[in-house]
RNA sequence: GGGCGAUUAACUCAGCGGCUAGAGUACCUCGUUUACACCGAGGGAGUCGGGGGUUCGAAUCCCUCAUCGCCCACCA
């Protein structure tokens, strides 16, 4: 291998270099038998619909620098690798180019078909995506890659859904679905495009039947029923055993998750599985009841109302009319009844006060629940409550009007255009049509079949939520898992806290299919149940938990009615249970599960769960997720959820939740509430206090947390600050960055762009050949080269300069030598500057704030090393009576800086390491920069911030504002760089003795001679003059009269401005009563030392005239 | 409609009660001194979105308005 470093930094050779030799020494690989404390992140799996994205790329950065940075510690660090079949998006990119290149559809080449072809896309794109993050130098141990697809997930998911289910926590129920009546589909949300269509909105009059007094046969009676198609006459089908559920909705909860033709399971707020009852909706309470009733007078009351629909076929489904409770133009009426035209039903009316607006339209609102969403919500509201409505399909799948009820026969098979002239074209002749006015609306579409998608109610799996939901809100409430920033627990609170059930069947090809199969046969014959149930003879529902062949798999016999029987048998955790269903004739549920469901167990799963794999006991709770905020709900909270009741040890987290009789309701403000209170919210632990971390640690093995901390990074937007997609051609690809700039400048870039903020943006632009590029990659490229050539600088001073024959380098234990004194005031201060540095980023890398790593790590290498130091000891370094100890110092600031950086800029740092090894292999210095040593800089050990030195920190300054004084007046009367200009300084002993014995330094880096400085200097003549840090600086044999008393009265200006400030400061009573003293004494001070530079600055004026 | 965020130099961003408000890029001047022109030295550049308030003190905290963006929900 080949150590030099070339003159030229050539990006692509030394990272491809770097990564073989990390790749074959297995430096990524972990080791749960092996020693550290265990640092562990799982990535958010990119989904494999296509190429990675810079999302991806920053994304990735910072976990690979959280993880380099451990590993570099000593944990025991895991970083685990994975892709995400991503359900509908990655079987829609699929379909697409089988329509564009072949023009067919799934249907032409059916579902093993089109499966196998979204496998071939995994693999091409799968691999592609695992490329691209070795590219950016990801440490990930490859040998553990997953896929959310793979058998290891497979296993998890089955072994999850069937936890679930005998836990109750599934249940099948009914939810309004996107129906396509060409294709006779379901469809999901994304295939759903919007097309404005000019329609009518037609107005019509519905009468009231008054004085009506409820019949036995209306609802709100009390289950009367009788109404067609009312599902409550079922009975509820028996329970599985009852495991307890955990929080405290458990007792309301048992007894669910069958068989069953709707939803039955009524949680104490009915908000079960209303994907569209949205319970934060706002209730209106807060309308005027005068705003309608401009005279002051009652209005008089209708005998109709009228309602306005686009879609007045749908009337025929109408099973309530809604107003607002406090709208006095119709609120008397509520508990009235509407005789719904064409079909003479009678219908309710009823307040709800969610769905309707009383300041919009009529204050009417007709209620649908089978055919639209908000219809459906207002039906689930209302369940259970007395004023229940009923629920009524009209449609049969393939979007005609059903023939199943009398009342509408006439309209029986017409398609929904027909249906709806016609029945408008007897609300008409009826008389009941009040206004027919011209109107555009949106209309969703399938974006298969290009035909208008209907609503449709339709049978979902379900998981509950609030039982998983309360423990996983505890657990962030009570800091258990902290969010950084912190603000974004609100979220995953708010979201969470809605407790929406959590629809999980697809109706799609690619996913993890639903571990359920059913049969049914007449009860009296049933051949091949004995295969499985040998005994079971009964006819009652009942729930049967077996073992076949040492496969867990639990069977639910139903009684659907007298003469079929329906069996569900839901298999576990292995790829036998299926075949064993199926040979006994059951056929498995035709859909997948939502792509979300394998992501929640992702952090359990990849480590090998359900197997008690020794990865699982080493790595899990995993450390910290980094991710986008927009997955906060989706993702993180789902993790948490199943991690919780996967992982999670049942009495501690039912600890965690307060039972139903504590008081709970002061929480409301939850984060905020918990802030006010502590007075150091979040405090920033110091980086090694590993007892507090160990112990919280511990705390989240037991509550099974899938990890301690969420970390959100930032979203990186374009320069006019939207989102970057393939569509809008804004986005840049990292791997165009990388080739053009090189990894570690991209690395550094996205490491500075991830500041607190929510948002970055990245003005982006074309290149010469046309690709997307950005100037924000020059800052990370220059600091590359930079990097590069400052150890290629230092590199080959070292070699010139043996070694000290000492040995080193000495156990850390040892303080600090009395040696130390014989080093150079720039030798102290770059030391000091090190470790200083060091303590910054510890702690930043700490609270996730990687700007202020990199920020710490580019103002030093560049601002402090290069700027200064390198230049510093040049002459030194030349001089062989000092540049054994010089050269000490250099290698060992060269190797904690390398060290430093190594984790944000891995593949330059590492290359420099080898040189450095062969260069110098023994260095540090004792007690001030340890550099034990090692092979590989990946391997390497993290340095350990030692003392700082206050007085080189001091001092140092002072010099440099000396030296950059000189260079300014150099500048302003544009001297030659190469005419050395005279100096004379007057200041006290002290500071005179300190310029004197640094004398070097300043007459090198300011290009002078350094003629004279004491305290009682001579008045100089014709000087230009600088009063800096307590000097007071000459500089001769340049002086323009005129050029310098403007510079000097500008100067004069300047500083008067400060004393005028801080007199005013000062006069402030209230000021010198209340600020903190230090703070007084410091305006006092610097007063005073502007009032002499004042004063010194008008003698030097004086002089000139 | 709900939630979150942003508004500081020409651009991209730090700073989040107390230094004369900083950095990178761009710009201007000077300079190729063998680490680096993807460089060095120096410089100009900002009513901290507007308006109120709290405070001895506000870019920073509170209220309000405006503009922009992101996420979620929705438009009978």
């Amino acid at each position: 291998m080949n150590t030099e470093l070339s003159s030229k930094y050539d990006p692509s050779a030394v990272e491809a270099q770097a990564y073989q030799v990390w790749l074959e020494e297995k430096c990524f690989a972990a080791d749960p038998a092996g020693p550290g404390e265990p640092y562990c992140i799982v990535i958010p799996p990119p989904n494999v619909t296509g190429a990675l994205h810079l999302g991806h790329a920053i994304n990735a950065t910072l976990q690979d620098i959280l993880i380099r940075v451990h590993r570099m510690m000593g944990f025991n660090t895991l970083w685990v690798p994975g892709i995400d079949h991503a359900g509908i998006a990655t079987q829609a990119v699929v379909e697409k180019q089988l329509k564009e290149q072949e023009n067919k559809t799934r249907h032409d080449v059916g579902r093993e078909g089109l499966v196998e072809r979204i496998w071939q896309w995994k693999q091409q794109y799968g691999d592609r995506i695992l490329e691209q993050l070795k590219r950016l130098g990801a440490s990930c141990d490859w040998d553990r890659t997953r896929f959310t697809l793979d058998d290891m997930c497979a296993k998890a998911v089955r072994e999850t859904f069937f936890k679930l289910f005998k836990d109750g926590l599934i249940y099948r129920g009914k939810r309004l679905v996107h129906w396509d009546t060409f294709l006779q589909t379901s469809i999901s949300d994304d295939e759903i495009y919007h097309e404005t269509v000019k329609t009518f909105l037609w107005h019509i009059r519905y009468p009231i039947e008054d004085d009506l007094t409820p019949s036995p046969g209306t609802p709100g009676e009390g289950g009367g029923g009788g109404l067609p198609g009312d599902q409550r006459k079922d009975p509820h089908p028996t329970p599985p055993p009852a495991h307890r559920a955990r929080g405290q909705d458990s007792t309301a909860n048992k007894g669910t998750g069958l068989v069953g033709s709707a939803p039955r399971t009524v949680s104490p707020h009915g908000q079960e599985m209303v994907r569209n009852a949205d319970p934060t909706a706002t209730i209106r309470s807060d309308v005027d009841p005068a705003a309608f009733d401009e005279d002051g007078k009652a209005p008089p009351r209708a005998n109709y109302m009228i309602v306005a629909t686009t879609r007045p076929e749908t009337m025929l489904g109408d099973t309530a009319v809604a107003v607002h409770s406090q709208d006095p133009r119709w609120n008397w009426a509520i508990g009235k009844y509407i005789r719904l035209p064409l079909t003479n039903r009678l219908i309710p009316i009823i307040a709800d006060d969610i769905l309707v607006d009383p300041k919009f339209g009529t204050g009417v609102v007709k209620v649908t629940p089978a055919h639209d969403p908000n219809d459906y919500a207002v039906w689930q509201r209302h369940k259970g409550q007395p004023d229940e409505i009923d629920l009524i399909n009209i449609l049969t799948p393939d979007g005609k009007i059903g023939s199943d009820r009398p009342e509408w026969s006439k309209y029986a098979g017409m398609k929904r255009n027909a249906a709806r002239a016609q029945v408008v074209e007897d609300l008409k002749s009826a008389g009941l049509l009040e206004k027919e006015e011209p109107y555009e609306t949106q209309v969703g579409h399938s974006d298969r079949s290009k035909t208008p998608v209907e609503p449709y109610l339709s049978d979902q799996w379900f998981v509950k939520m609030a039982p998983l939901a309360e423990p996983a809100l505890q657990a962030v409430r009570e800091g258990k898992i902290k969010f950084h920033p912190e603000r974004h627990a609100q979220q995953y609170l708010s979201w969470l806290g809605e407790k929406r059930d959590w629809p999980v069947s697809r109706q799609l090809w690619w996913g993890h299919r639903i571990p359920v199969w059913t049969k049914s046969w007449a009860s009296d014959a049933s051949p091949d149940l004995p295969y499985l149930v040998p005994e079971d003879k009964s006819t009652e529902p009942r729930v049967i938990d077996l073992r076949v062949g040492g496969q867990k798999l639990i069977l639910v016999k139903k009684r659907d009615d007298r003469t079929v029987t329906h069996y569900i048998g839901v298999g576990a955790c292995d790829n036998e249970s299926p075949a064993v269903l199926e040979k006994a004739g059951f056929v498995q549920d035709p859909d997948v599960l939502d792509t979300w469901f394998s992501s929640a167990l992702w952090p359990h799963s990849t480590l090998g769960w359900p197997e008690q794999t020794a990865e699982l006991a080493k790595f899990y709770p995993t450390s910290v997720l980094l991710t986008g905020r927009d997955i906060i709900t989706l993702w993180v909270a789902r993790m948490v959820m199943m991690g919780m009741y996967n992982m999670g040890d049942k009495e501690a987290v039912d600890a965690l939740t307060p039972s139903p009789g504590t008081p709970g309701e002061g929480r409301g403000g939850g984060l905020v509430a918990d802030k006010q209170n502590d007075p150091h919210p979040n405090p920033p632990p110091a980086y090694r206090e590993r007892g507090q971390e160990s112990a919280r640690r511990a705390e989240a093995l037991a509550l099974g947390l899938p990890f301690l901390d969420v970390a959100i990074n930032p979203t990186i937007l374009d320069g006019k600050g939207e989102r970057m997609s393939k569509s809008k051609g804004n986005g840049v690809d990292p791997v165009d960055i990388i080739d053009s700039y090189g990894a570690d400048a991209l690395r550094f870039t996205l490491t500075k762009m991830a500041t607190e903020t929510q948002d970055a943006r990245m003005p982006v632009k074309r290149d010469a050949n046309g690709k997307n590029t950005s100037d924000k990659f020059d800052e990370g490229r220059n600091f590359c080269n930079k990097l590069w050539n400052a150890c290629r600088f230092a590199l080959s001073n070292l070699e010139n300069v043996a070694s000290a024959s000492r040995a080193v380098p000495p156990p850390l234990e040892n303080s600090v030598r009395d040696a130390d004194l014989t080093y150079t005031l720039v030798d102290r201060w770059i030391i000091a500057r090190f470790n200083r540095t060091l303590t910054t980023c510890d702690e930043a890398i700490k609270s996730y704030r990687f700007d202020v790593y990199a920020k710490s790590c580019y103002d030093f290498f560049w601002g402090d090393f290069c700027d200064w130091y390198v230049e510093a000891i040049k002459p030194a370094m030349k001089d062989p009576a000092r540049s054994v100890q010089t050269a000490e110092v250099l290698a060992a600031v060269l190797d904690g800086a390398l060290r430093l950086m190594h984790p944000m800029i891995p593949f330059i740092t590492e290359t420099v390491w080898w040189r450095l090894n062969e260069v110098r292999p023994r260095r540090g210095i004792p007690g001030r920069i340890e550099c034990p040593p090692s092979k590989r800089l990946v391997l390497a050990k993290w340095p350990l911030a030692t003392s700082t030195d206050a007085s080189a920190e001091e001092d140092f300054p002072k010099l440099q504002a000396v030296i950059s004084a000189i260079r300014t007046i150099r500048n302003d009367y544009q001297v030659n760089p190469k005419v050395t200009v005279d100096v004379f300084i007057k200041a006290d002993d002290d500071a005179c003795g300190k310029i004197l014995s640094s004398r070097e330094l300043v007459e090198m880096l300011a290009i002078c001679s350094l003629k004279d400085a004491r305290a009682d200097l001579a008045p100089i003549q014709n000087a230009v003059t600088a009063n800096v840090a307590g000097y007071e600086i000459f500089v001769t044999g340049l002086i323009d009269p005129n050029a310098e008393k403007t510079r000097l009265a500008k100067e004069i200006e300047t500083k008067e401005k400060s004393v005028s400030s801080m007199k005013a400061r000062l006069g402030n009573e209230a000021y010198i009563a209340k600020a903190p003293p230090h703070l007084v004494q410091q305006s006092r001070d610097q007063l005073a030392a502007a009032e002499t530079e004042v004063i010194k600055l008008k003698e030097s004026l004086k002089k000139l005239e």
